[in-house]
RNA sequence: GGCCCCUUCGUCUAUCGGCUAGGACGCCAGGUUUUCAUCCUGGAAAGAGGGGUUCGAUUCCCCUAGGGGCUACCA
């Protein structure tokens, strides 16, 4: 397989669900593996559906992940334009419709709306199903039923009508998919899919074939919700007569649900308190607005990485894979058949791979923000040197913030029941003493402050575990955090005092309270 | 309901007829460590059920069950 084009066509009618990313991103693999070319093609027929920026989302979505298109929306190529809408403008479907009706594989359709919900419930009533197709076809109001003059009249006295596909019966469609193999429609199961709307767009299907076919596409790779209309596909290539250039299928697996039932879902985000998008998405009100994998914390190569092992592996021992490592080692035929569940801690723990193997310098510059954002305003260096302690023991961008706060402003709570089992009043004036030998400490580095401790702890007769743990709630309000010495030569002299100064304090509060 | 797809530890998965069924996340235990975390060691944990085919089935076939998708003038 060389040099295939490959597109990742998405809708605009609201952000990108995770699920599309990983189609894009195993879309992108192929192209990159191959030395071929990864298309964007923005699939806009819908317009009562459109949302405004939606695309704009999607393109920065891509651009976040590293999926940079080769052609595009904005980026150009020989086979634009690449939004249906413009493309519609300039004619291509209809034409294409009206090939499928002079030879016979489609026909005008007369039915309104109203009358199609009519025939349903009523068809629903005596516990059927309607279908438009074969066998219902011919009590429709459609140019197969009409004579020849009633339905040029009805054309030329401007009554809306669809053009649907005329899907024969008694026939056996194959699909050979890369990832499932053969699968067999019966026609007769088949409606006859609308091609052209009555507002004059062309549905999916229509733009879908025809754009696929314009733009040379080799390879169609798609979330399985696709299968069951690939047979009209399929028929389609064949009524336009291009069969022999059709493209090759591959039905991604879907991801489900982390638990429950059903496909991911948007509502999962915040039903669970995880991102199912990876861009935030503002909308007009708050149920509709969603936090991203990005504003969680992630980081994209993380993502990708965690992404493209729902439904993929590689076939080593290997899980750690850069975008890079990712487009050598992708095929299609290492793509698992079913769906694959969310788990939303095995995507924390690829982010917490990446955090640790990161420099303290690149992880200062993504925190940044995320603490000027927080009112905090520190140097880099600073910023890099708390880095450093803290990235073995978080998982998301967002913890440093969250957990390491105590580096940026003064101690909010301490942990109150540690403070009653360790502090004792009585002891006071002995960590005073202490306080006094760090501030008088020279220079202030973990060395130093480690020597005057440990010899605090010599000549007091105190235990390390009576010391170390009353030190830790003092300037970080509990018992986790860094190494003791490195954090308070972090914080430096000034502020390692004032909290011990208002800590003790604290603590005596605590315990002559009971 | 109809059609299509799928089915190995709780989860993601390896296995392309010979298996003491491997790895990862998570979980549990132990070790390292001033705490937490990292790291190291160990542990519990799986072939939906029933029929075939075969010397031998997790692997191939069929049935059942379960799960998923589609069934719009949405994509």
């Amino acid at each position: 397989m060389t040099g295939v084009r490959v597109r990742f066509a998405p809708s605009p009618t609201g952000a990108l669900h995770i699920g599309g990313v990983r189609t894009a991103l195993y879309n992108y693999l192929l192209a990159k593996k191959t030395g071929g070319t990864f298309i964007v093609r923005i699939e806009d027929t819908d317009q009562t559906r459109y949302i405004e920026g939606a695309e704009d989302y999607i393109m920065e979505s891509l651009k976040w992940c590293g999926l940079l298109p080769d052609e595009g929306p904005g980026i150009g190529g020989d086979y634009g334009p690449y939004r249906q809408s413009e493309r519609k403008e300039k004619g291509l479907y209809k034409k294409y419709a009206q090939q499928l009706i002079d030879n016979g594989h489609a026909y005008f359709a007369f039915d309104t709306a109203e009358e199609l919900t009519a025939i349903r419930s009523k068809f629903e009533a005596e516990k059927k199903t309607f279908k438009y197709s074969s066998a219902t076809r011919m009590d429709m109001t459609n140019s197969l039923t009409l004579s020849a003059e009633e339905t040029q009249k009805r054309l030329a006295s401007n009554e809306p009508y669809t053009i649907r596909l005329k899907v024969p019966a008694d026939e056996l469609v194959v699909i050979n998919d890369l990832i499932r193999g053969e699968v067999t429609f019966q026609s007769n199961e088949l409606d006859d899919k609308i091609m052209l709307k009555s507002d004059g767009m062309p549905t999916y299907h229509m733009a879908n074939i025809v754009d696929d076919h314009l733009m040379k596409i080799t390879h169609v790779i798609r979330g399985e919700e696709w299968l069951p209309s690939t047979a009209h596909h399929v028929l389609l290539y064949r009524y336009l007569g291009w069969e022999e250039e059709m493209p090759q299928f591959a039905h991604l697996p879907l991801i489900l649900k982390p638990t429950g039932k059903g496909k991911l879902s948007k509502r999962d985000g915040d039903k669970l308190g995880i991102p199912v998008f990876p861009l935030s998405w503002d909308a007009a009100t708050p149920e509709d607005s969603f936090q991203g994998f990005r504003e969680f914390g992630f980081l994209s190569e993380a993502v990708n990485n965690f992404l493209a092992f729902l439904g993929w592996n590689p076939g080593t021992e290997q899980e750690i894979f850069s975008l890079n490592e990712l487009c050598e080692a992708f095929s299609l035929e290492r793509i698992g058949k079913s769906g694959a569940r969310f788990d939303f801690e095995k995507a924390k723990w690829f982010n917490q791979q990446y955090i640790i193997t990161m420099t303290d310098e690149k992880l200062a510059e993504l925190i940044q923000p995320l603490l000027l954002g927080k009112g905090y305003e520190f140097d880099q260096d600073y910023i890099a040197s708390f880095c450093g302690l803290m990235k073995e023991r978080v998982s998301l961008l967002t913890d440093f913030v969250d957990v390491g706060y105590y580096f940026f402003e003064d101690v909010r709570t301490y942990d109150e029941k540690n403070v009653r089992k360790r502090w004792k009043t009585d002891r006071r004036d002995l960590f005073e003493s202490l306080s006094i030998a760090l501030a008088s400490t020279e220079d202030f580095n973990a060395e130093n402050v480690e020597k005057v401790v440990k010899t605090f702890i010599e000549t007091s007769g105190l235990k390390f575990g009576e010391v170390f743990p009353i030190l830790r709630i003092a300037l970080a309000g509990s018992m986790s955090g860094p190494d003791l010495f490195k954090m308070m030569a972090l914080l430096g002299k000034e502020r390692v005092a004032e909290r011990l100064k208002k800590a003790f304090n604290y603590f005596d509060e605590v315990c002559l309270a009971v």
